[in-house]
This record gives C-alpha cells, sequence and structure tokens, in this order.
DNA sequence: GCGGACTGCTTACCT
DNA sequence: ACAGGTAAGCAGTCCGCG
C-alpha cells in the first residue's frame, strides 16, 4: 500500500461529510493529513504510529509555510526483537510461530558488549507494535527471552533509520532526506582543535554533536490554551474523565496576534466590565458544540499547542466531552494516549509536566519556582500570576470570567516565549540530545533522555542492547557502605567545616566532575570488571572494582564528549559578548540543556529503573571523586593553603596567591587528569560546624547563603524577614572591626521580633509554616508529622488534600499543636514559646559562626529575661 | 506517670 | 523514577526511677 491511498480514502469521506455539511459545522472537522508533497528544510518535531496504516510517521514543520506536513513511513520498517535462538528452533516453539502477529523471521550479526563477542541473533519481525509488547498477555516478549523488546517503536524507528529529532528534513520524491547541513568554519576548527589529543572515534562523535546542537532552530506558530468549565460545587475540580459540566470559557492566544475568549451563554450571567478585555476578541455561543468547533479548528491550524495540564485536564476533558456531545472520533482533533493528550495536526506541548521535571526546575531554572502550579512558575519566571478570585468561578460576571481564563493562556504563553522562546528553544536542543521527539522529551524525565541516547548509539554502531537484568547479575555488586542507611553504596564526602569567620576565602571545584571521571576512568557496564585478567590491576581506588584498559567503553564517549563540548565550546560561546544576541541565547540553550543532561549522567546509573542500570559505576564515580578530593586537599595544604570546607567537588582556601592556586590546579591537570577551577571568591565566609551550611559575602557586598534555615521554603514569613534583616546587616561588613555594628543591629531586629511576637503584632499568616505534604494523608502510617495533622484538620472540613500541596499552619498550645490558617486560629492559641525557639535557632544558625552568643545578645539565657531587660 | 536518651520518620536542603 | 550526605524538628519507644 503506498501512502496515497489512506489520503484518497480519507479524501471520499471527507466529500461525503461536505454533502451535508451545512446541517453538521462538525464534519468539517475531520483531519486530513497533508498529501507528502515535496518539502525542503522541514523540522522533524513529532513522530507517532498510526495503527490503522501500521506504518510511523513524522511530522515536520515548515518554517517557511508554517505548516505542518505529516509524513508516512514507505520503506517498510517494522517492529521487532531478537533472540539468541536460531529460526529453528523459533518456529518449533508453538506459541511463537502461531502468534497472529508474528510476520517472519531474518537474522543479524551484533556486538554483545557484556559479554565481550560478536553474536549471530535472530530477529523476531512482526505486524504490529503490540505484538512485540504491551499486551497483558501473550506478547512475544514473554513468550521468548528476547532483547530489545521493550523499546518504543518509534524510537528503534527513529534509530534505524538514523533519523536525528529537531533536525531539518527533506521530501524528495516521496522520500525523506536530510536536509544538508555544516556547521560554520569556526566551530569546525575550534572542535577540531579542542579534541586533537582525544581519538578519531571520539573527535568524530563530538562534530557529530556539534553539528546537531549548531544548527540553526525555527520560530514555530503556536496557541497557548486554556479552559474553564462549570463546576457545581466550588471546592471540587471536575473530573475531566467523567466530563460531566459544560466548559464555559475558553481562551486562545496567538503568537499571530490572536486574542480570542469563547464564552458559553448561561442564564443569570452579569455582562460584568469588560474594559480590560478590549484587546481581545471576545465571541459569545449558544451552544457548547459551536463553541467546540471553534475550540476545534484552532487546534487544527496551529503547529504547537501549549497548554498548563493539558495532558491531565484541558485537552483530556475536550476530548471527553465532545464524545458526550456526539461528535465523533474523527471530528475530534486529538489524540487521546494512555497519559498524554496529543493532537492531529501539529504538536501539543504541556508545560506543566516540563515545568515538573525536576531536573528542569533544579538545572536550568535553579529553584526559581518552587512549587509546580501555574501561578507559582509564571509569577516565578515571568512575573505574572494568575488573576485572583474573590467567589467561585460559576458567579463570575462573562467579563470576569474572560479575563481569568484569558489571564491563564497569557501566562502560558509568557512562559513558552519568554527569553526569546528559551523553553521551546530548550526542548529542542533536549530532543537533539536524546533522539527523542521534542513531545516525548517534554514529558519524559532526564533517565529517558539519556537512555535513548545510548540506545541510539549502541544500535549506531551495531551493539546488541543489554538487557538490564543481564548487566545485574554480570555487574550488579557494590563493595561500599553508605553513610545514610538504606543506600546502596557510599557516595560524596564533605569536608568537616572549620568554624568562624574566615577574610578572603576562594572556592574551587571541578569542572563536571562526575561526567569527568566517567570519561577519564572509562567506565560503563561493558569496562567495569570486565573478563580480561590483564585489566585487573586497574582499580578503582577505595573498592575492588577493576576498569577495562582495552576498550573505550560507550559511556565514556558519550558523556565524555557532551562534557567536553559543554566546557570547551558552548560554556563560553554563551557568554561571549560579541555575538549577535540569538546566537548567544541559542549558546545559552545548547549550555544549558547539556547542563541539564550531564547532571544527571552519573545518578542514573545507580537508578534501578534505568535501562543500563549498573551500581559499580555509580560507585565507582563516586569513589573516584573522593579520591580526588581528598588528594586534591592534601596538596593543597601541602603548598601551605588553609582549607576552610570542602562539599563533593568544591574546596574553599583561605587567602590564596595566585600563583599557589595555578599550581594546585596544575597539579590536579597533571596528576589526577581533572580541571579544577576558580569558581567564587568570598569577601568573607562565615562558617558555623555544621556542613552544608554557610554564609559567605562577595566583594560587592551581594550573599551566598547556602542551607541556613531562615532561607528554607518552609519557615514562617516573619522569620524569613527578620533573618533576611540579619543577613543585611552582615552583608555590610568590610572588616573584623564592623561586626560590632552588625551586632547592633541584629541586636535591634532580635528584639524588634521578639517584641512583635509578644504583643501579637504579626498577622496569623506571617506565623505560618508551610509544609510540602507528599502523600495523601492517610498514607502516613508510621508518624503524624504536623503537617499531616494540619491536613487531616483540613479534611475533616471538607477541604479535598493531595499529594504535592502546601499545608500552611501555625503552631498552638496543647494538642494536636497545630491549625491550619484556612481554619482561622486566633492569637490566643498560639504557642508564643515555640516560636521564640524558632527564632533563637534560626539565628543561632548564623551567629553561632560569627562567635556571638545569641544569649548574650539578648541580655540573658532565656528571652523571657531579654523581655524583662527590653520592656 | 514522667523525663531523658535514643531511633526513626519526614522535609528541605547541598553537591 | 538521576545519586548520596546533612540538618532540623518531631513522633514514638525504651528505660530508669523506690
Amino acid at each position: 500500500m503506498t501512502g496515497l491511498d489512506k489520503y484518497l480514502v480519507a479524501a471520499e469521506g471527507e466529500k461525503k461529510g461536505l454533502s451535508d455539511s451545512t446541517s453538521d459545522p462538525k464534519q468539517s472537522l475531520v483531519f486530513t493529513p497533508e498529501p507528502p508533497t515535496e518539502l525542503r528544510g522541514g523540522y522533524f518535531t513529532s513522530i507517532g504510529y498510526d495503527g490503522d496504516k501500521r506504518a510511523a510517521f513524522i511530522k515536520l514543520y515548515d518554517p517557511k509555510t508554517q505548516k505542518v506536513h505529516s509524513w508516512y513511513d514507505n520503506t517498510g520498517h517494522k517492529p521487532y526483537c531478537l533472540s539468541d535462538q536460531s529460526v529453528e528452533n523459533l518456529q518449533q516453539n508453538e506459541k511463537l510461530a502461531k502468534h497472529p502477529g508474528l510476520d517472519g523471521f531474518a537474522r543479524v550479526s551484533k556486538h554483545d558488549g557484556l559479554n565481550e563477542k560478536e553474536v549471530d541473533m535472530t530477529v523476531i519481525v512482526a505486524k504490529d507494535p503490540l505484538s512485540i509488547g504491551g499486551r497483558a498477555t501473550g506478547s512475544i516478549r514473554d513468550i521468548v527471552r528476547a532483547w530489545e523488546a521493550d523499546i518504543k517503536y518509534v524510537e528503534n524507528y527513529i534509530y534505524d533509520r538514523g533519523l536525528k529529532p529537531g533536525m531539518p528534513y527533506d521530501i524528495r520524491n516521496g522520500k525523506l532526506c536530510s536536509t544538508p547541513t555544516k556547521i560554520s568554519e569556526e566551530a569546525n576548527k575550534s572542535i577540531a582543535l579542542f579534541f586533537k589529543g582525544e581519538s578519531d572515534d571520539y573527535r568524530q562523535l563530538a562534530l557529530e554533536w556539534a553539528n546537531l546542537l549548531e544548527q540553526s532552530v525555527p520560530e514555530i506558530r503556536k496557541a497557548a490554551l486554556d479552559i474553564e468549565v462549570y463546576s457545581p460545587v466550588a471546592t471540587r475540580i471536575p473530573d475531566p474523565m467523567a466530563a460531566e459540566h459544560p466548559v464555559i470559557c475558553t481562551s486562545i492566544l496567538g503568537s499571530d496576534g490572536v486574542r480570542r475568549v469563547l464564552l458559553l451563554r448561561r442564564t443569570g450571567v452579569a455582562e460584568g466590565n469588560a474594559e480590560s478585555l478590549k484587546d481581545a476578541k471576545v465571541e459569545y455561543y449558544d451552544s457548547e458544540e459551536q463553541m467546540f468547533v471553534q475550540i476545534f479548528k484552532a487546534l487544527l491550524d496551529y503547529p504547537l499547542v501549549l497548554t498548563f495540564n493539558g495532558d491531565g485536564f484541558d485537552l483530556t476533558y475536550l476530548w471527553h466531552r465532545a464524545q458526550k456531545m456526539g461528535f465523533t472520533r474523527d471530528q475530534i482533533p486529538i489524540e487521546m494516549a494512555r497519559d498524554s493528550a496529543l493532537l492531529k495536526y501539529g504538536m501539543h506541548i504541556d508545560l506543566y509536566r516540563f515545568f515538573f521535571n525536576r531536573s528542569i526546575q533544579v538545572y536550568a531554572f535553579s529553584q526559581k519556582y518552587r512549587e509546580n502550579s501555574l501561578n507559582e512558575v509564571g509569577g516565578a519566571l515571568v512575573g505574572i500570576e494568575k488573576k485572583q478570585l474573590d467567589v467561585a468561578l460559576p458567579e463570575l460576571t462573562y467579563a470576569e470570567l474572560a479575563e481569568y481564563c484569558l489571564r491563564d493562556s497569557e501566562i502560558v504563553m509568557q512562559l513558552a516565549s519568554f527569553d526569546d522562546n528559551l523553553v521551546i528553544k530548550l526542548i529542542l536542543a533536549l530532543s537533539r540530545i536524546s533522539f527523542m521527539s521534542m513531545e516525548d522529551v517534554s514529558r519524559q524525565g532526564v533517565s529517558s533522555w539519556i537512555r535513548s541516547m545510548m540506545y541510539r548509539e549502541h544500535r549506531k554502531r551495531g551493539y546488541l542492547i543489554p538487557r538490564a537484568d543481564d548487566i545485574l547479575s554480570l555487574k550488579g555488586v557494590t563493595s561500599t557502605e553508605a553513610v545514610i542507611k538504606g543506600k546502596k553504596y557510599k557516595g560524596a564526602i564533605v569536608i568537616e567545616p572549620i568554624p568562624g569567620v574566615h577574610f578572603d576565602v576562594s572556592v574551587l571545584d571541578f569542572m563536571s566532575m562526575y561526567p569527568s571521571i566517567i570519561k577519564k576512568w572509562n567506565l560503563g557496564y561493558e569496562t567495569i570488571l570486565c573478563k580480561h585478567q590483564e585489566c585487573r590491576g586497574n582499580i578503582v581506588p577505595d573498592t575492588p572494582h577493576w576498569v577495562c584498559t582495552r576498550k573505550r567503553s560507550i559511556e565514556s564517549v558519550m558523556i565524555g564528549s557532551l562534557r567536553d563540548l559543554r566546557v570547551n565550546w558552548y560554556k563560553s560561546k554563551s557568554k561571549d559578548k560579541s555575538l549577535p544576541p540569538t546566537a548567544r541565547s541559542w549558546y545559552r540553550v545548547i549550555s544549558d540543556a547539556l547542563k541539564v543532561v550531564l547532571n544527571a549522567s552519573y545518578g542514573v546509573f545507580g537508578n534501578e529503573s534505568f535501562a543500563l542500570y549498573c551500581p559499580p559505576v555509580a560507585e565507582a564515580t563516586a569513589a573516584i571523586g573522593r579520591h580526588a578530593i581528598t588528594q586534591t586537599i592534601d596538596k593543597a595544604k601541602s603548598l601551605g593553603l588553609e582549607v576552610f570546607y570542602g562539599d563533593t567537588d568544591s574546596i574553599f582556601l583561605g587567602a590564596p596567591s595566585m600563583e599557589k592556586l595555578e599550581e594546585l590546579i596544575e597539579w590536579s591537570k597533571s596528576r589526577l587528569g581533572m580541571e579544577l577551577e576558580v569558581d567564587k571568591s568570598y569577601r568573607y565566609l562565615a562558617l558555623s560546624s555544621r556542613k552544608k551550611n554557610y554564609l559567605g559575602v562577595y566583594p560587592d557586598g551581594s550573599v551566598d547563603i547556602k542551607g541556613l534555615t531562615g532561607k528554607k521554603r518552609h519557615v514562617p514569613e516573619f522569620l524569613k524577614n527578620a533573618f533576611y534583616e540579619m543577613i543585611d546587616a552582615l552583608s555590610q561588613v568590610k572588616s573584623a572591626q564592623e561586626f560590632e555594628v552588625a551586632r547592633e543591629k541584629i541586636k535591634n531586629t532580635v528584639r524588634a521580633c521578639y517584641l512583635k511576637l509578644h504583643n501579637r503584632q504579626y498577622s496569623l499568616q506571617d506565623l505560618a509554616f508551610t509544609i510540602m505534604i507528599s502523600r495523601s494523608p492517610e498514607g502516613y502510617t508510621k508518624t503524624t508529622p504536623q503537617h499531616v495533622k494540619a491536613a487531616r484538620l483540613l479534611e475533616a472540613h471538607g477541604i479535598e488534600i493531595r499529594p504535592g500541596d502546601l499545608i500552611a499552619f501555625v503552631k498552638t498550645r496543647g494538642d494536636p499543636g497545630v491549625k491550619p490558617v484556612q481554619l482561622n486560629p486566633s492569637w490566643q492559641e498560639i504557642d508564643v514559646e515555640k516560636y521564640l525557639e524558632y527564632l533563637e535557632s534560626t539565628f543561632d544558625q548564623v551567629l553561632d559562626a560569627l562567635e556571638i552568643d545569641f544569649g548574650g545578645l539578648v541580655g540573658g539565657t532565656k528571652l523571657e529575661s531579654f523581655f524583662g531587660a527590653g520592656a
């Protein structure tokens, strides 16, 4: 069957529909992919599998026409898995031979890296992906012991055809071919130069990465979508599966200037003041169906649709609701998958899922947002928050409802567009690095990205992708003991801090320490504990493990080359002021994307669910890290440098001369093969005896606070304010003598805070601890922490509590000792003593380091006595 | 019956 | 579904105490 047949059938169907389209506008919604025309430079954004056609299809975005073209596979590629048995043997397996999904057998040679040999395998070809695996029972992978059987079909398709998601493609005579690309002479030369000491393979790989990453990126025409649903009970969020209530408002905001608000007319709703909506097109609908037709037309128009929780709510709701209203599946432009909602025409990116990704939150956005609500993320990244509601949604006037809904889409659009489309570009860069589509990359975690990148390299080289259970049975043993009970192996070390105030401190750290170790030590599942006798002497310090000296591991090459590219090329390019802003911002995106991947590249080997899970690899990495920092500290001391503190890959040095720093850096490079750099310098550093707890003041007076209670999310606002007043006083200190001034200011801060507590001058909101509840309240069976007690009180009042919610509560006297802020506690109930204890311990953390006694500061050991003196 | 020493649980942080 | 290490506060347990 050629690609054209499908379109002919579909076109026929559409014609029939058109004949009575005057009576049913829904017929115009039937999606027919545009036939594969000639195309040049269409970006590979999405991939899917068409079950009817039994073929993969690829969506290409053409920046010139701003349209999406779907290209269906016409190479005959089929799903398969591998077996180590002969064809004859497999044919005798009745269950397999009679499997309705079996298509046939073939033979293939592979390199088995785990067992270090060449192997001949049988390819078991299937008619459809579900026959390989995915059905509850009777999948081929359940019948025979198979390799490569749990790789998603579309991923196999990408790897086998050598495709590069995120890159431009042409369609020539119906064939999909890579658009020829090349990188600048400058990049080519510089990279060749940086990698000249490396092997040819390594340099080749670095150039391949550069080819992927240097390629320019298109701007994609996009729209943000948000819906509001009627709910009879204000506190309950409508169930998208049931879709019982009408969609009463929808906003569509396009990058092309479209600003539409679609409202459903209801009885008894006031018009309201629509002043602020004058730049939007407000449309009223008498029927929900008419409104849906409009929404669906937009979904068939935009190449990229953005939502916040569209997978979990908006698109899912629309899909179920449309079905209830009598739209046929053909007339709904949404494709529901198990845990996502996709579009038939363009792509759907659910920003909630992307921002929820821990790696993205921590490494790409430096924890600027702490919760994953639209309000929090929007407020933190683009400075727009959701519109506050005074009454429940159904009671709003049309104008208020429209404003509220439009605001949400505005935030979504801003989140996707700020900093020159940073987020979309980040997803695109990650797509190129991981060889996954943008849609998949935005929904999955960093371990999937790394797995995909590694699988692709295996396939490219003709390596057999190992089974996780085989890696584990051959190389699953660890030998060190973790400090923390229940952990699998020993991790990083933290150097005992030298308490006190230290002036003129430089902090050195190893650039990408763990990736450097994986590269330098050639770590990987193939090479750790390899089979060769001669390698057994190549011991990982602090462990009995040895590493192969004969063969380079895939992990070493892949992670190493990405690290080297980031450190040597992209980091400096992203800061190069001589570049035009758009070029620089793209370099920053690449650098950030690499950072996210590299930061996780060690951890995944210690994670059971990672496809190439190999505990000794993770253990060896950490052990070498401990060795490196220990050796470096010894060397620093031998150079006469003072070492105040260190954690994992950093050392804090006192008043170092430039020469000595240089010498240490040089030593590290030559003796450890690791690059040390000066990360930061402090005017002074205040250390207590606590690890992971310090305060550093930079020469310009800005302050670096790590681990101190006063900055933690859960502490009450009043304490945070007092804490930052103290920090402010300390930031002005330039010499040892000036601490006396700060001391007086801090004393006043504490005194004021104490008095306000005593005189009940804080609002109860200011006194609230806000702690995230990680499970539902019933899930706590071993102990009942305070925030859970508070959550249960809320539940007793009919307030729904879900994992991830922040519980705000104050501490009260007597039982149960807490009361949620939402239940309006009174000042009489407040346990003032507890708050004073908190005040003391929070300040103590810092004052300890300054050798200021809290008791002394307030004129007695007990705060009560201070109050006596103060009042 | 009560308080101190102890362990374990939970959250939030650091690298 | 990246790892382990650390701080802090509280919950719960055990033990001694005439």
